[in-house]
DNA sequence: ACAAGCACGC
DNA sequence: GACGTACGTGCTTGTA
């Protein structure tokens, strides 16, 4: 048999298992993710592949000689997350128990090395076979030499030969260099021609072969812009074909011979296998030896008591309190049980212990006793549930752990405490399985879990509060987030009563026009197909019908509003297709949907405000998303009218803050002419439009007005010249006109842009009125788009995070006074900027004068609040 | 189970 | 025909 030569590119394939895979880690609390997908791969490439000659090649160090070149070279990069870069020394011990060769050089990249064994074992009639995720090393195809590239994930490659690649791409693999020369790579900071993508790059390359000729031949070119450009771009062009140049002639102190594969040490793999927590891997080995006496796990030990009776000195006043729940929905999930730690003991309450007994209720209810838990809205509400109101929750680790940074994406009791230094807790998906495999475990195991979350809950919140301390957030935990917590949890609870009936009559109207359109459509294209699948569609309008194409997607034709609309005309297919989307989205999102979560037993919609989910402060809403019902278009607007009070007799009342994120950029910005035309309460688009064109109020067009309207819009959301050209239909430059006059005419503005980019550079964060941090690594970054993009974010997120903030304190100041003047009322919704509240018909004038003085005073700017509010019989009607 | 494409709100 | 473009949630298709 043939040798076979395998070689890895260990950097590479780590960050794909990194990135693939979600972020595991042993029972220590280190991170496995990384090298548990890597381990998988070898595993399976030694069963499947038997190869004779193994090594995995690593990029040595920040420096390489490419630098010489450019020194940009990959400039611009994110760091290497620090997840990922701790597992390496472990990746590498685990090569050794695998006795794999592993191996780097000084100022060269794995490719080189990769490169230069290649060629040594191509020469020595080795079959090799490269296993990397980046394109770079098509180069090194031949006949000998294929190359697997890694898909989505780990578990799928492409396997690439000379004729595959030509299969792919059309081009041969020495040709590789020449087309990223020309194409760049924007992950290297490797420059290219712009304007040169792959496509234009093969096609010049199918003409000319190489760079070198291309170049010679440069003149007959007939495409003017993009002989310009490679013109222009000549120097760039050769620069980076040369640093893609992988170089086969490195300078390695190792031979084949070194790379000899014999197997491995079974005892030494599974020993780092069970150390790293990898059960699943352990029957995959082979060899005798295997320890079937379930595997100890080293955590320090845990004694958790199981309660069955409950008396009043199982408390102290002062305790860390879980509740276990296996679904997310904590409206409709069962409760596991209770997790209870203070400085007696560790302790686990039965669900029916807890319930029954009048010793934790009173206990609960006491605002004396202190709790400290996870997710304070789901524990109240959960309580809410069972009867309990709970009280005196003074620490939150979830609202702490998302105030102290909120870019993190988990929030986990284990990853959160991970990031604060303690280990000792597991992750949920070890405990319970993940997806359809989801369950309890046995009761000692389940016992054991929630004692050990509840524990780290009482164990970190000191150290999470004096992060807090240190970033002057700890008011704003306590007196914004926390006491908003309570109330949201009573929104949820109480619900909001929709009109069934109406719905289902609304969904069969639909239904049928729904069936009419799609008929007529079918007709027209000639063929019957799925309306609702681009795929299928994209051929009938683009290729059968031969309407013009506009944009394409990775995939395939867009057919996204946009396109249909500019397609408007051309076509009686097309409004029919426009109708056919909107009313298929009010029949499937919002009948379908709304009425999929209604509660059988309330009839009311219970959604979930995540309060610790979003970059800015602001809320978002699930299951049901009460935060995009449909207002704009009257068809969908009309959902609105099965949103009804739960009583009879009461109304819906709704108000909304006017302009609250432009009062807030007028306070921040302390921007004269802003603060002014607040002060007189002017139409605000109207007068952007007259500091932007230049003229009077009088000679403002409806045009005007909606171009004003935009740039407004793009200030409040920080979105880019880009976004603003395809929200107005114009140019990037006309864009970059109306935002630079915006700037012009809003001096105290522009400054203000200024400052916060340059402070937030400094600082690393931004913070809003009520000191809500967002860090902005990125605002340093060499890569164009991502500062780009960071700068904006540092522009945009006092002004919208502010308003977050003021909202949240208005509906603290609102619950305290409906209690104070006790009234029925109560809040339902939060919009963003709006609250929607149901109340009894005798209270709705009163309600007019405390909403709207509660939320104009909720705090003070040195521009006016100002709050517009309705009511009727449905939300519908209450505009 | 997951990605892609699309669409709704602020 | 470039690369990526405010924040979210949730639907349907299509593939694994």
């Amino acid at each position: 048999m043939k040798n076979k030569l395998i070689l890895i590119d260990g950097n590479s394939i780590a960050y794909r298992a990194f990135f693939a895979l979600p972020l595991l880690s042993n029972d220590k609390g280190v991170y496995t993710n990384a090298i548990y997908g890597f381990t998988t791969m070898l595993l399976r490439i030694i069963e499947d592949e038997k190869p004779t000659h193994l090594l995995v090649a690593f990029d040595a160090g920040k420096t390489t000689f490419r630098h010489k070149t450019y020194k940009e070279y990959k400039g611009g990069r994110q760091k290497t997350p620090s997840e990922l870069s701790e597992q390496f020394p472990l990746l590498r011990e685990m090569l050794d128990a695998f006795q794999i060769s592993h191996y780097q050089l000084d100022q060269f990249e794995a490719d080189d090395i990769i490169g230069t064994l290649a060629r040594k074992g191509e020469n020595e009639d080795l079959e090799v076979n490269v296993i990397s995720g980046d394109k770079d090393l098509l180069q090194l195809i031949s006949d000998k030499v294929t190359v697997s590239m890694t898909k989505k994930g780990l578990s799928e490659v492409d396997k690439y030969t000379p004729s595959f690649l030509d299969e792919k791409l059309e081009i041969r693999p020495d040709q590789i260099i020449d087309m990223k020369a020309l194409m760049g790579d924007s992950s290297d900071n490797i420059p290219g021609v712009p304007g040169v993508g792959e496509k234009t790059a093969i096609k010049l390359l199918k003409q000319y072969e190489n760079l070198e000729n291309l170049y010679d031949n440069v003149e007959e070119i007939s495409a003017k812009k993009l002989k310009e450009k490679l013109v222009n771009h000549k120097e760039d062009a050769f620069m980076s074909k040369e640093l893609v140049t992988i170089n086969c002639d490195s300078p390695i102190e190792i031979s084949l011979s070194d790379l000899t594969y014999q197997g491995y040490q079974a005892q030494k793999v599974s020993e780092i296998f069970k150390e790293l927590g990898f059960q699943s891997l352990l029957n995959r080995i082979d060899g005798e030896y295997t320890d079937d006496s379930s595997v100890p796990i080293d955590l320090p030990e845990i004694d958790v008591t199981i309660v069955n009776d409950i008396t009043k000195e199982l408390f102290t006043g002062v305790e860390a309190f879980e509740v276990e729940m296996l679904d997310e929905n904590y409206h409709l999930s069962s409760i596991e049980g209770f997790g209870l730690v203070n400085k007696q003991g560790k302790y686990f309450i039965p669900v029916n212990v807890a319930i029954e007994s009048d010793a934790f209720k009173e206990w609960a209810e006491n605002t004396n006793n202190k709790k400290w838990v996870f997710d304070a809205k789901k524990v109240i509400v959960s309580l809410l549930h069972k009867g309990i109101h709970i009280k005196g929750i003074e620490f939150d680790l979830l609202l702490a752990s998302h105030l102290i940074d909120p870019s993190e994406n988990n929030h986990d009791i284990p990853a959160i405490s991970h990031r604060l230094g303690q280990k000792g807790v597991f992750f949920d998906e070890e405990v319970y399985g993940k997806g359809a495999k989801r369950k309890v475990p046995e009761l000692d195991k389940l016992v054991e879990h929630v004692g050990r979350k509840t524990n780290m809950i009482y164990q970190l919140k000191e150290t999470a509060e004096e992060k807090l301390k240190e970033n002057e957030q700890s008011e704003l935990l306590k007196e914004l987030e926390l006491p908003l917590a309570l109330i949201l949890g009573e929104m949820e609870f109480t619900g909001v009563y929709v009109d069934q009936k109406r719905l289902e009559k609304m969904g069969e109207d639909l239904q049928e026009r729904l069936k009419t359109i799609e008929k007529e459509v079918h007709e027209l294209a000639g063929e019957t197909f799925n309306l609702n699948s681009p795929k299928q569609l994209g051929p009938i309008l683009f290729e059968k019908l031969s309407l013009p194409v506009i944009k394409k997607t990775k995939t395939g034709y867009s057919t996204s509003a946009d396109i249909l609309e500019q397609l408007q005309g051309k076509h009686e297919i097309i409004p029919k297709l426009l109708m056919y989307r909107q009313l298929g989205k009010l029949q499937s999102t919002y009948i379908e949907g709304l009425l999929r979560v209604v509660h059988e037993d309330t009839n009311k919609i219970h959604t979930r405000f995540n309060q610790a989910l979003t970059q800015t402060g602001r809320l978002s809403s699930t299951e049901p998303n009460l935060q995009n019902i449909p207002i704009r278009l009257e068809e969908g607007k009309k959902i609105r009218q099965a949103f009804t009070p739960s009583k009879e007799g009461w109304f819906i009342f709704a108000a909304d803050y006017s302009q609250i994120e432009l009062r807030v950029l007028a306070h921040i910005a302390g921007d004269e002419k802003l603060i002014e035309a607040f002060n007189d309460d002017m139409d605000i688009h109207t007068r952007t439009a007259m500091e932007v064109f230049h003229v009077e109020a009088g000679e403002i067009t409806d045009n005007m007005r909606r171009q004003a309207k935009a740039v407004n819009f793009g200030i409040v959301y920080g979105i880019s010249d880009y976004g603003l050209s395809q929200s107005l239909g114009i140019t990037r430059k006309e864009a970059q006109k109306f935002i630079d006059r915006y700037l012009d005419s809003y001096p105290g503005v522009r400054t203000y842009m200024e400052e916060i980019v340059q402070d937030a550079k400094q600082k690393g964060y931004v913070t809003t009125i009520m000191k809500r941090r967002r860090y902005l690594p990125e605002i340093t970054s060499r890569n164009f788009n991502r500062r780009s993009f960071a700068e904006r974010t540092a522009m945009n997120t006092p002004i919208q995070g502010s308003a977050a903030d003021i909202i949240k304190l208005a509906m603290i100041n609102l619950s305290i006074k409906l209690k104070e003047e006790n009234l029925q009322a109560r809040m339902l919704m939060q919009v963003h900027d709006e609250l929607i509240l149901e109340a009894p018909e005798e209270e709705i004038d009163l309600l007019k004068d405390i909403v709207s003085s509660v939320m104009e005073n909720a705090i003070e700017l040195n521009v006016p609040l100002k709050v517009d509010y309705a009511f009727g019989k449905t939300w519908y009607d209450a505009k």
